[in-house]
DNA sequence: GAGGGAGTTGAATCTGACT
DNA sequence: GAGTCAGATTCAACTCCCT
């Protein structure tokens, strides 16, 4: 019930009267609804100066991937390797990024803004590039993905995020920002620079025959929240780098018109038809938009690091028949057994399985507590 | 079973000579446990070319405060606020980062790494200069404040978070990231790229006469994360922003060496006085679970050869698809196919790559084990 | 129909020791 | 330095099939 009050909080903010002058209509010649072909700095350039209130662009990575990967049971990673992703060096990639950037910045209108969303293969150069031109950074946004693809081979630290930049024209120039909307989304919190948002898959990701139809897509959520956030009802989006239409459809489902540029047939294609099935909005699939709130799990190894339990410190059961010594790593040391709280605890006592943060102790002051009184104080400290 | 065979095996493993050459011991003219003073490119001139294992800088952010921002003359850089004043904001920004990360290199071991935090007004800048420079970027962290400064005026996103770069000295070449010690601090889940922990307050902030003594202080727990994942106990960890010390703190608690940049005596002062009341973690709980990557490797016509299993026996897969007889020699042979029992299970199954020791199973006394139970029973007895 | 188990998949810069 | 090959490595969410 809680999201469906938020939502039509939302709806109705977005329908309030607006506050600042309203704005110049959008020329008539501006091909409102259209997909233009061919390469995106063609097609913009073709588009008048001052004449979008939003550009959302999600532009080839640069990812430069090596050979196969396979994952631990043997099947094989379908990578990203499409030809539009390849290029010679950085600096190749570099002069398309500012060419696009450009351009983006000579048809926004003096009071729009630009939304670029990369991974850190491509992210700094697009930041420092825009920032070159005289875009002027607002926020930078984390998309923190619930559910996202491992590290395989366990070499880095899973990549669980991408990266969003939000910039107005230039430093001294207005944008539009609808805090109410975002902290009625939030749950009558200030929307943060981090949002919690699953990857695109399910009835969602778009399928042909059975195959992903773009190897990117990106879920109509993330979409939604930007353009709830930053523009009002009737703007005009503009996307250089359509691919499948998630822009398109979320633009038509939140009332604001697009313009999109996609160079693929196959993609402009699938684009026309998934926007012409959306529907604008009301009943449709709103709970989707929602990212779950779930109490905080937390790891043994946050209370070392966080300093809550010192490694070296003795750990035993309520009974004292077991000790153990916590290392650096937030593991346990107990005789030849070593490992987490739980797999300690279980082998110690022989027994199935174990919740270690009940079954071990610390002393503290003379007294004993369990390590899950220790658990609630850190969630304490870290509560938002 | 399956945990306490892999704990024993890690502790086994933490006993075991180690494989690779030991490293080069730091030479001893390196100013371990001193804070050079003066600008941070001369002091890192000082220091000799491959020098050092880990570099970690949290560079001034911000672009505007011209007091924090020498010209590499000496000369001061004046706030600005004008368009073109800011392109020459820039630019000099970039110079000095280009040079502190160019000395960065230099003193670096090829095998080193790079860690910088910054926010999103320098983060872009210096992504795309180190780059530039040939830094290869292995993963950007998101570190998620839970308790971030809100955003008073309501006009943009709670700024939340922090930007973290890791990156080795070039493409191909080889970094340290403890794995498993990471997957241990997480509860045996793969450690993410974004990182929940609370800023520096309360007891471990550093104040004087009420007031805190740097603006920016970082976290111990956020420096715990990084030098626990990316260096070896004895390493030696530069860091040439290096404020009120925390990366020394924290290196010494983890029995790493440290080295400091530092212009400001107020800063030094504080920092050495803090370092000194630090507190090293003992023998015992600076050990970490051990990755099997590091394991001697066992050859499996050893234990052939040992009669930990006996020429002639049958061993199958887990589904009992496939079974395979064990020769003489170590390989195996079925049907057909005879080589290795990673060879041989490769084939069989048409896989792209087989581990044999997870891969083949052996009957004894009516249970099915793996092959690598046996390793570690192996293991166990050449101990010693 | 509900629930369980097996199988699949996602913007990935994904090995290293030895010959 | 290139080639060879042992062998280490995955999480959440969805789909499909079977009780």
């Amino acid at each position: 019930m809680g999201a469906l009050t938020k939502i039509r909080k939302a709806d109705t903010l977005a329908k309030a009267p607006v506050v600042k002058a309203p704005k110049a209509k959008a020329p008539l010649d501006l091909p409102l609804g259209k997909i233009l072909s061919g390469d995106c700095i063609e097609a913009m350039r073709s588009l008048p100066d001052n004449s979008v209130d939003l550009v959302f662009a999600d532009p080839p990575y640069n990812l430069q991937l090596g050979g196969d990967l396979n994952r631990p049971d043997g099947s094989q990673v379908d990578a990203v390797t499409d030809e539009w992703d390849r290029f010679d060096s950085f600096a190749t990639y570099d002069k398309f990024t500012r060419e696009w950037l450009v351009e983006a910045k000579r048809v926004l209108k003096p009071d729009g803004a630009l939304w670029v969303i990369g991974s850190y293969h491509n992210i700094y150069r697009v930041g420092a590039i825009l920032q070159d031109i005289g875009f002027w950074i607002l926020n930078d946004i984390v998309w923190r993905k619930s559910n996202p693809m491992p590290n395989f081979r366990g070499t880095r630290f899973t990549n669980a995020h991408e990266t969003l930049l939000w910039a107005s024209t230039g430093e001294k120039a207005r944008y539009h920002f609808n805090y109410t909307a975002m902290k009625t989304l939030n749950d009558e919190l200030q929307m943060r620079s981090d949002w919690v948002l699953p990857i695109c898959n399910g009835g969602e990701r778009l399928k042909k025959d059975g195959h992903k139809v773009h190897p990117t897509q990106k879920p109509e959520a993330l979409l939604y929240r930007v353009l709830l956030a930053t523009t009002e009802k009737g703007d005009v989006v503009l996307d250089p780098f359509f691919g499948t239409g998630t822009t398109g459809a979320v633009a038509k489902r939140l009332g604001r018109n697009w313009i999109g540029c996609e160079r693929e047939d196959g993609y402009r294609g699938a684009a026309l038809e998934r926007i012409e099935s959306a529907l604008p909005l009301d009943e449709s699939a709103l709970k989707t938009m929602q990212s779950r709130k779930s109490a905080p799990r937390v790891a043994f190894g946050s209370l070392v690091e966080a300093g809550f339990i010192a490694p070296g410190t003795q750990l035993f059961d309520k009974k004292r028949r077991f000790s153990a010594t916590v290392r650096a790593d937030g593991s346990l040391e107990s005789g030849t057994e070593k490992g987490s709280i739980h797999g300690v605890g279980k082998n110690l006592q022989g027994a199935p399985s174990c919740n270690g943060w009940t079954y071990w102790h610390l002393e503290h002051e003379g007294d004993i507590k369990p390590l899950d009184a220790l658990r609630q104080t850190y969630l304490l400290a870290i509560e938002d």
